[in-house]
Formats: C-alpha cells, sequence, structure tokens
DNA sequence: CCCATGCTTGTAAGCGCTTACATAGACGGA
DNA sequence: TCCGTCTATGTAAGCGCTTACAAGCATGGG
C-alpha cells in the first residue's frame, strides 16, 4: 500500500546517512562523485539513495555552494512562434548545461523590474529579451549578476545577442527594388522594439540608395494581427500609394495582405509584401509570402551558451554576437510560384 | 565610477543589519513584513536595503521556510502555438501566486525521468503534460509532492485538467455527416497521445451511430507538417476513397489540405477536412480550416491554480478537470464562405 | 617492531535566512 | 516608587547540504 499524503519528506542526507551506515560528508561525495570512496561504502549509500528515494534538497545545495545552478529568461510574451522556438532553443542549451531555466514574462505585469530583481535571486544569470525591462535597469542588474541581452541593443557590462536585421531589411526592399517597385511603404513602429528600427534603418538605406521613394514615413501600427485592417485602409484607393510594402513582421504582413486581397487589390500585382520570421502560415497562404527568417531556436542556444560562459567567468564580450538571417522569396514579392519552395514539407 | 567586476557578492541580510544598526532578525521582520516593527526601524532598514541593493537570498531563504515558491512544468516540446499559449497562461496564473516557474522540456533528453526528478528538488509541485514522463514515474512523483497531470489521463494521488475531446469530436465528425459525407477518415496516431486518442474515440462513436462509414483504420501519421504529403498519397485516386478527413491537429489537416490541392483534389467539394487547435494558419488558407478551438491559456492557469491550491494543502480532486472546448466553423467542412468569420481580427 | 605514508571516512563549520524564545525598555496603575 | 504588561528588538537554533580538516587504519619499508 502506497503512504498516500505527501506531507512527510523526512528524506535528508541524514536519513540516507543513516541508512547506509555511514556519515552524511560520505554520502555528499558518493552522490557528487567528489573525493575517493570506497566502491563498497558507495554500493551501500547508493543502494540507501534508491531505497529512500532521495533527493538531494536545491536549496540546501545551492545555499552550500553559492550557486542556482538555473539560468533565467525574461521575455515579453510568448505569443506567435518566435519565443516558442527560442524557448526550445535556450532550454536545450541550459539543459546540456545541467541548469534548470526559470522563465519570467512580463507582459502583464504590474511591476517587471521588481520581478526581474526577484528572479536574479534565485539564478545565476538572466537572459532579457526585448521590452523587458529597461536598459537602465538592465545594466544596473548586469553589475551584480551576469546579463545576456537578447534582440536589443548592448549595454555596458552586458553581453548581446540578436539576430542580423539591417541588411537583410536592405537586401529585402532591394529585392522589391529589382522588381520594379519604386513606391515603397513600410510597416510596423519602429519605436516599438530594437528589431524593428533596425529593419527600418535598412529600408530606408535601399531606398535612398536608389531611384525609388519611400511613401511617407513608417505607417506606426503595432504588430496585432487586426493592424492589417488600419493599413489597408490607409492604403486602398490613392492614386500614388505604394506598390510594395515591407512589413515589420509576418504576422502584420499577412493581416495587410488578407485585408488588401478582400479589397480587391492584387497581390503582388499591385502590391508587393513582404515581412519578418517566417511563421507557419507564410507558407500556407496565396500568395506565399515572402519574407525572413531568423535562426531563433539558434539564437535561444548562443544567448543560454553565452550566459553559461559568463557564469563560468568569462569578461563581457566587446561586441554583440550577431546571428546571419536568411531571406525567403515566395511570391508575395513577385518572384514566380515555385511549387517546390512552396512545399511545407521542405524546411530548409 | 561603477564596480564592474560582479564577483563580489557580499550583500547579505548582514550587511543590511550592520548598515541599518539593527539585527538581522528586525531585518528579516521588516522585510517580510511579520511580527512588530517600529516605524523608525523599518525606514532605517528600508533605506539600508536600497543604498545596498539588496536582495535576499532565495535559496537561503527556501532552506529556511522549507518552500522553493516555484512550479515546475513539463513539456515534450514546444512548437506550435499549442504550448506557447499554454505557458502563457501557466506563467501567469503562478506568477499571481507569487510562484517563479522553471520549465522543463523533454523532446530531446536523455532522461527526461531523471530530469523531473531533479526538477522536482526545486519546485514546490509539478505539471506534467502528456508524452513526458510515464504514468509510474508520475505517480511515484505524486507520492512525494503535488503532480498535476496536463491532457493526460488521471493516475491515482494526481490531479488532472485536461481539454474536452471526444465530445467535440464527436460533434466535429457528425457536422461532416450532415454536409452528407459518407466516407469518412481519421489521420492520426491515436496511440501518440491521450488526445488523439479521445478524439479517435469521439470520431469512431459519431460513424458508427450513423449511417456513415470509416473507411479503415486510422491513418497513422505523426504531428509533423510533412505527413500530409503521406496522407495525400493514401488518399488520392481511390474509387471509394474518403470525402472527409478528420486530422487530429490542424497542422496535419493543413498539409494535407495543401498536399491535396496540389494533387489536383478540391476542397471541400472533394474531400472535406477539419483539424484540432485554431491555429493562425487556420483562418488565413483558402478554404479556411474548420477546427476545434481549444481554451490553451485558460487551460495552462487551471493548471497552475490546482497545483497551487494542492500545494496550499488541498486534496487530490476525485475526477479531472475538464475545460470545454469549441467548434470552429469556416468552410474546409463544406460549410459556406463567410468573410467575417473569417477576418483575421475576430477572435472571438 | 615502529612509524611514515596513503587511503578512506568522520567531524564540524559554515552558506543566508526564518522564527521561537528571551530580554530590555517604556508605561501606567496602585 | 515599584512592578506587572506590553511592545520592540536581539539571540540563537536550526533548515539540508558541501568541504576543509582531522582522524583512523592498513600497509610496507627501515
Amino acid at each position: 500500500m502506497e503512504t498516500s499524503g505527501q506531507g512527510t519528506r523526512p528524506t535528508t542526507i541524514y536519513s540516507v546517512a543513516r541508512l547506509a551506515g555511514v556519515s552524511i560528508a560520505t554520502v555528499s561525495r558518493v552522490l557528487q562523485s567528489k573525493g575517493v570512496t570506497s566502491p563498497q561504502t558507495q554500493a551501500k549509500v547508493l543502494q540507501a539513495v534508491e531505497d529512500l528515494e532521495y533527493v538531494p534538497s536545491q536549496s540546501a545545495r545551492s545555499l552550500a555552494v553559492q550557486r542556482h545552478e538555473a539560468h533565467g529568461l525574461v521575455v515579453h510574451d510568448l505569443t506567435g512562434p518566435y519565443y516558442a522556438e527560442l524557448l526550445m532553443g535556450y532550454e536545450s542549451a541550459a539543459a546540456q548545461f545541467g541548469k534548470s531555466v526559470i522563465i519570467v514574462v512580463t507582459g502583464r505585469r504590474e511591476d517587471p523590474s521588481r520581478a526581474v530583481r526577484k528572479l536574479s535571486s534565485r539564478v545565476d544569470g538572466l537572459v532579457l529579451a526585448t521590452s523587458t525591462i529597461s536598459d537602465d535597469a538592465a545594466r544596473s542588474l548586469g553589475r551584480r549578476t551576469p546579463v545576456v541581452l537578447l534582440a536589443r541593443p548592448a549595454v555596458p557590462g552586458c553581453d548581446a545577442v540578436s539576430a542580423e536585421n539591417t541588411q537583410s531589411a536592405r537586401a529585402l526592399t532591394e529585392h522589391l527594388i529589382a522588381h520594379g517597385r519604386r513606391r515603397l511603404f513600410f510597416v510596423g513602429d519602429p519605436d516599438g522594439s530594437p528589431d524593428v528600427q533596425e529593419r527600418y534603418r535598412g529600408f530606408t538605406a535601399a531606398v535612398s540608395s536608389s531611384d525609388a521613394s519611400a511613401v511617407g514615413p513608417a505607417i506606426r501600427v503595432d504588430f496585432r494581427e487586426h493592424s492589417g485592417a488600419e493599413v489597408a485602409t490607409q492604403v486602398v484607393g490613392h492614386v500614388n500609394g505604394p506598390d510594395a510594402l515591407v512589413c515589420a513582421n509576418d504576422e502584420l504582413a499577412l493581416s495587410t495582405m488578407k485585408a488588401l486581397q478582400r479589397a480587391g487589390v492584387k497581390v503582388p500585382d499591385d502590391i508587393a509584401i513582404v515581412g519578418w520570421d517566417d511563421v507557419m502560415t507564410a507558407r500556407y497562404v496565396s500568395p506565399g509570402l515572402t519574407t525572413v527568417r531568423q535562426p531563433l531556436y539558434e539564437l535561444g542556444r548562443a544567448a543560454a551558451t553565452r550566459l553559461h560562459q559568463r557564469i563560468a567567468g568569462a569578461p563581457v564580450a566587446p561586441e554583440p554576437r550577431i546571428l546571419p538571417t536568411e531571406l525567403v522569396l515566395r511570391s508575395s514579392c513577385g518572384c514566380p510560384e515555385m511549387d517546390d519552395r512552396d512545399a511545407p514539407w521542405v524546411t530548409s
């Protein structure tokens, strides 16, 4: 029969020591494989551990070794594939280093900075993503614990890893121009996130070094899917309206495309549309959405790895680590449809 | 100037006590708002805390109070919107209870069960999702710490929360039959997960209590997107092939639909297709995918809330908590296109 | 036969915090 | 003035683990 109530948890290193007939130091030694222990002793201890289903208390261990063996990850939210993929990469690397990962989502918090401070007291280091806490707060944290910034500009005392944005924005825009587009519009709020800002910068650079023209300033809408309708109303029916839209991410691009199509606009014939992230939907819609793929999983791994190195004593890297991105050309930009490329099962 | 090296972390409760000119007990008392302290003392302590940027060590606290103030969440992976949404709900509820959440992804682990056991030593309770560790392992854990099972059958000693599957599968299938479909196929592996099993059961029930017939056993393919191609080859060109496909999830449904369309099959005229989850793509493809929406965010919250109650001492609930799901009718089932319903910005 | 040597194990001092209990003032009633 | 009461604070004993150091015990060379 089972001891149903789980009220009892007196299974400490002492119980094990007693059962095995050794001292707690010996138990600790065999469990950590530290110091030397005779094979017989090891066997006895391991047996006792087995019998008692003993699991060492992490907090006691942390207190003793002055290490938490945990990484913190702070993100704004988790909607969309972006953070999920990132988190998987992060967790996988952290797991390889034997670290737990504790996640904090600041999106709906009253006091993100307090939450992060509290988090810092149970981890050995932190990864801070965009739109979570301020640069100042990050810098202050960076003074007492290793901090890696994710997809945001470096601040002194903190490492930074992110995906390349400006170059790919430029390449994407130039691709549109090569397709003959001349009246380009950027959709998204450059002040909303560093990523968007960089993309906008690349867009602007490409436009201004060509004979094309940017149609007005960026259409500043947020990332939400419904923003597409808003964009569509601003765009349709104008005589000299845009013939190409560079959207800050795929959600925006897709909802805009849908709203436009519903309004009778032909994509890409009338207006070409491109986005960022290569979400699943991008390869299912018609026309397929041309976009920029970010190495999210790798980004997560890179952040975790860098954090691990910092915790191990490595100094702050002088330069941010920038991961390359990849243009994914489908047909919303004006390229011809290609079945193979659009096939859902072709992933690389 | 800043003290750049973060090697020094001698900021303990002792430093604060010394600076404030009180004992560590007093510091603890004002920080925990426990016991009585004079306003002046409070002010002094708070000031010292401020000056030193003191944050109490979580491990020391955990050790003293015999509580970790953290919840564990164990999932198989994080791909797709399913777990991301779930995790957000989970984290939000946990945060409200003042608990950190530590996440473990078992998908690529060598020894999931060991990882979970280790996790259990740093949390006050666990939520275990499908396809992570065995029922036996879960039951064994449930004996020593509160455990909530997520989207999997209850085991003695553990709570369980999940979304309704059988009823909605039945309703979905009956809807297809009402559309005149008579040769129905289930796509997905019922042995792959309890969810799929229940959906298959509902499907079977609906078919057998009608004059329709299930075309052969389930087509057992996994959840991967490329499985669609496989399904398509099995299905096209048969004289008495299916006129409706009930797919275990949306990824499967979408990739199948795409493969079918590419092969010249008309959806839904020749073959109707439905799925599960209501992923973003479902409302962007043409025809819109009819599917079942699960209250993922709420599911996450429910799991966290239940775990919290268990940790607080509540007994194991005798029955699993089943959250209702919702049919989302678009046009891949044969329903007429409706612009409004398909509009991306209509979310509820 | 004795002791230096090496190997294994035990002893005990923390790690930073909470909290039961002791103590020291302050205050007021007799 | 004295003492009982109450309140604010200090003292110290853990929480479960790690680890430097001490100690015990064979072993073998001198």
